[in-house]
DNA sequence: GTTAGTTCAGTTGAAAGCAATATTATCGGCTAC
DNA sequence: AGCCGATAATATTGCTTTCAACTGAACTAACGA
């Protein structure tokens, strides 16, 4: 990415009088970098979280569970219904897909279908005719993007179900957000296909990191999607440096990453609820790093480093994402945090808020908007904020900014371009 | 010193308004009989 | 007649505003010993 945007640059001022030399030696200068290193990753994609690695240390357990659970369709009786639930990162999908790819292997063709289905996909499943159009497309049958009643999805989907005449395992990943956009009676349907269907079984297996989800479930969808659940516990220090190890070989040269890298990159991703994927990511940015400053090896610097880049990076991001007012009411926020560390409170920061808007000529929120605001804000995690009274003087919420120092400065770097 | 009542400065929940999108229904034109 | 795309009509969404009830400790005033 550095490397692309720098050679626009170059390009650009090549093409002006007088920049070409310059221009040549630093791109010479990249390159022969480039090349004359000794290059750290040996298969970078390795690390990125599409991979599916042939051994997945630490859940065998849970592996054989689904296994199990799922073995019947191979003999062509109907397994259970699966609930699984674990935080991010802990496998779940990983291993949902790894049992369903080699239980495709094994069936016998034509006889189970396996269909997965990321509910989190914004523009495919947000919808109840969405996703049915998805599922029908999964048959081979188009839809029409619009014009059709809900109604007859359901009833083509039904009748494609029971002409294919295979066992059909529906796996929803991130179900719960399904839930939240569209309602539950989509997985009741779901669950009393078969009591319709004489041809056709059909198997939900439903992934959620969310476990009050399961709680706030109508008790019917409830009872019959969780007829079997499975749980996948975080992964503790020792046992994400083992998924570490196992993983930097194949992803660097050997010799190219020391073990106190690796196991530093397990310390801080088990601080954060035993993340795997997020120990995986800071593995490859802290080899990023290496590489970037011309190490030979990726050192436990290089993973500080990296860890700090991560944060700032995902920070940036979340503010980047905001919508504008909430930017503007952040920006407020830090103004007053800058001026005094202690004590924001919500009126202030109306009253600065409202003073950017006017300045900047956007139209202001109200009070109660701006309020939730800051609850969103709250729950990124970018402010905290506590409720206090202040007896006579009323009540309001002390708002405390969680960031360090240099994000401050990137956020603020950022509205400046922006606001 | 205690107790009961006020008060402030917002918080919080529900409902309604509004504009942007997405969906559905309708219509006129076109083609093939 | 039947199909197609365009367009009007309608519904859904996401974001806000409006309204109004609620909050909880500092402050006050009255109470009682």
């Amino acid at each position: 990415m550095e490397l692309k945007l720098k050679l626009n640059f170059i390009l650009v001022t090549s093409n002006r009088r007088g920049g070409g030399i310059m221009a040549q030696i630093s791109l010479n200068d990249i390159f022969s970098k480039y090349t004359s290193k000794k290059p750290i990753f040996k298969d970078k994609d390795t690390l990125s979280i599409r991979f599916t690695p042939e051994n997945i240390p630490h859940r065998s357990e849970q592996i054989n569970q689904l296994a199990h659970i799922l073995a019947p369709v191979l003999r062509n009786e109907k397994p259970s219904n699966v609930f699984i639930y674990g935080k991010t990162g802990t496998g779940k999908t990983l291993i949902a897909k790894k049992v369903a790819a080699n239980l495709e292997i094994v069936a016998e063709p034509n006889n189970l279908k396996i269909i997965y289905i990321n509910c989190k996909m914004r523009k495919v499943t947000d919808t109840e005719y969405r996703l049915l159009a998805q599922l029908i497309e999964f048959f081979g049958e188009k839809v029409p993007y619009t014009g059709l009643p809900t109604s007859e999805l359901y009833n083509r989907f039904f009748r494609l179900l029971d002409a294919s005449r295979q066992n059909v395992v529906l796996v929803l990943d991130e179900i719960d957000s399904l839930v939240d956009k569209i309602g539950s009676l989509f997985l009741y349907n779901l669950t009393r296909i078969n009591q319709d269907l004489e041809k056709t079984k059909i198997t939900l297996v439903g992934i959620s990191n969310n476990i009050s989800f399961l709680e706030n479930l109508d008790s019917r969808v409830k009872s019959s999607l969780s007829e079997e659940e499975l749980i996948f516990p975080p992964y503790n220090a020792t046992e994400i440096k083992d998924i570490l190890t196992e993983r930097s070989r194949i992803a660097f040269h050997p010799e190219t990453i020391t073990d106190a890298a690796i196991a530093k990159c397990a310390a801080l991703a088990a601080q954060e609820h035993g993340d795997a994927r997020k120990a995986i990511d800071l593995l490859r940015v802290a080899g990023e790093t290496a590489e970037r400053i011309g190490s030979n090896q990726v050192r436990e610097e290089h993973v500080d480093i990296a860890q700090n880049k991560v944060d700032t990076d995902r920070y940036i991001e979340t503010i980047h994402s905001q919508p504008k007012q909430s930017k503007i009411v952040l920006k407020a926020v830090l103004e007053l945090y800058k001026k005094n560390a202690k004590g924001i409170q919500t009126g202030d920061v109306y009253d600065l808020y409202a003073k950017i808007c006017q300045k900047n000529n956007i139209k202001s929120l109200t009070q109660r908007r701006v309020s939730d605001l800051i609850t969103e804000l709250d729950n990124f995690g970018i402010i905290s904020t506590v409720n206090i009274s202040k007896g006579r003087y009323g009540r309001t919420r002390k708002i405390n900014v969680n960031l360090s120092g240099t994000v401050v400065s990137k956020i603020e770097e950022m509205f400046s371009k922006e606001l």
